[in-house]
DNA sequence: TCAAGTAAGTGTGATTGATACACCAAGGAT
DNA sequence: ATCCTTGGTGTATCAATCACACTTACTTGA
C-alpha cells in the first residue's frame, strides 16, 4: 500500500495533513484534547485531531475545519506551529503534517463530541497522556514548549482565561503551565505593571471565600509575536 | 493546467516546496539570497531558491539540498520558519511552501553559481529588493522579523559572525539587522555580561586602524530556542 | 611630519525591573 | 466558634538597563 501519485508534471506528490494541539486549562492543570482513532492506521490509539488538506482551503481553514468534525470544538486562537515531515512518520505514505497550537478559553462550556474519523474525544491531563499514534507525542511535546515560552513574552496566556478572571485564577493558570509556584506579590506587581489588564470594576465570588476582583486584558491586542 | 493528483484513497494531493530564506551581512547591510527563475511561471522574475520536495526526502535536507543546486551555498545554520498555503500562490496547482531561515557566515568565501532552475544568483540588500515571483516577498518580510526577535533571546547572531570576531563588528551586525544605533559602551558590557562569549586572547586588525581584541563564543551552543 | 579621520577602549550615576519575604481579613464549612 | 482557604497588601536588596564623553592608536592624505 506504499502509494505516491504523481503530478501531471511528473513530480510524486506527498500528502498533505493538519493537526491541532487544543490546549485549555480546568482544575488547575493543563490539558490537551485528543480522538480516539476509528480507523487503521493506529485503529483504537489516542491522537491529535486532524486530517487532510481539501485542495482548495487554506491551512489553517483546515485545521479548524478537521477539528470541528472530528470534536465540535470551536477555539478561541489559533496558530501555526510547525510542519512535521519525517518519511516513515506515516506508515501508509508520504504526509506533510503542518501542526497548529490552539487554545479554548477556561470556561468555555462546548463539550467535545466524537465524529468523523474520531471514535471517541477527550481531554486529557498533560501528565496522563496515553500512548499515542504516529509521531503526535512529539508534537504536543514542542507545542507545549512553545505555550510555555509565549507565556513569557506575548499575551497568549489570555487566550486561555475566560474573558473576565481574578488575579488568584490568572496565578493558577501561569503555575499549571509552566510548572512551578509563583510569588503572589510579585505576581500581581508584574501583572499589574505591565499595563496589560485592568479592573472591570467588579468582583467576582469564587463559590467559596471572599469576593475577589475582575480583571480582563485592557486591548484587544496582538497575541501574535513570532 | 490546473492538476491535482489523486492518491490511491482518492485524496488530491498539493505540492509540496521547500524555500530557503538565506541571510549574510556584508558592508553592514543585511543582505539575502535570491535565483533568477529560469522557467516559467514568473520566468525571468528573482525568486527564493527552492524547489519541490523528493517524496523520500526530509523536509530541511530537501531546503539545503535546493539551496544547493540552484546556488551551490552551503549554510551554517539553518531552521524551519513558517509553513505558507495559501490556494492561490502558485498559478500552477496547490503548492505548499514551508520556508527554512538560514545563514551564512559574515566570512564566507564561497560565491554561488546559479544551477538548475536558476538563471542567475545574486546576494540583495534588504532594502534594494526586486520584484519578487510567488508571495516571496511576505516570506522574506518574515523572515526578517523572525530575524530580529531572535537576535534578543538566541544566540543566532553568532551564526551570522565569523567563528572569531571583533566587538565593532558584532555591534554592527547587531545594527543592521535592526536597524537603530547602539550605545557602544552599554553594548559590550551587555555582551560581556552575558558571558556567552571569551577572548580568544589575539587581536586582529581592521586593516586600517588599531588592532581590536579577537572574540569567540563560549559554548557551541543552542542556537534553537522555539 | 603633521593634521585629520576613524575605530577601540573605558566608568559612573540614575532608573527600572526582579526577587525574597509575612501578615491580616473575609467568607465557607464543620 | 474554629479552622481552612483564598484575597489582598509593602519594603528592602540586587541586577539590569540606560544615558552620557573622552582618550588612544593607527591610517591616510596634504
Amino acid at each position: 500500500m506504499t502509494s505516491t501519485t504523481r503530478h501531471c508534471y511528473d513530480y510524486p506528490h506527498p500528502a498533505v495533513t493538519t493537526d491541532v494541539i487544543t490546549f485549555r486549562v480546568r482544575a488547575d492543570q493543563l490539558q490537551v484534547l485528543l480522538v480516539r482513532r476509528a480507523n487503521p492506521p493506529f485503529q483504537g490509539r489516542w491522537a491529535l485531531p486532524g486530517g487532510f488538506l481539501d485542495i482548495d482551503e487554506d491551512l489553517e481553514q483546515c485545521a479548524r475545519r478537521e477539528l470541528a468534525e472530528e470534536t465540535g470544538i470551536r477555539v478561541t486562537h489559533i496558530e501555526q506551529l510547525h510542519t512535521f515531515g519525517r518519511p516513515d512518520r506515516d506508515p501508509r505514505e508520504r504526509v506533510i503534517s503542518v501542526a497548529y497550537l490552539a487554545t479554548v478559553r477556561q470556561d468555555d462550556p462546548a463539550q467535545p463530541v466524537a465524529a468523523s474519523d474520531a471514535a471517541a474525544v477527550r481531554w486529557f491531563p498533560l501528565d496522563e497522556l496515553p500512548g499515542l499514534a504516529f509521531d503526535h507525542g512529539q508534537i504536543i511535546d514542542k507545542a507545549r514548549q512553545r505555550l510555555r515560552d509565549k507565556l513569557e513574552y506575548t499575551s497568549l496566556v489570555f487566550q486561555l482565561t475566560a474573558e473576565t478572571f481574578t488575579l488568584g485564577e490568572l496565578q493558577r493558570l501561569y503555575e499549571a503551565i509552566h510548572g512551578s509556584p509563583l510569588d503572589k506579590r510579585n505576581f500581581r506587581k508584574r501583572m499589574l505593571g505591565l499595563g496589560q489588564i485592568e479592573e472591570t470594576g467588579h468582583t467576582r465570588r469564587n463559590g467559596k471565600h471572599r469576593p475577589a476582583r475582575e480583571y480582563r486584558i485592557r486591548h484587544p491586542q496582538r497575541v501574535e509575536y513570532f
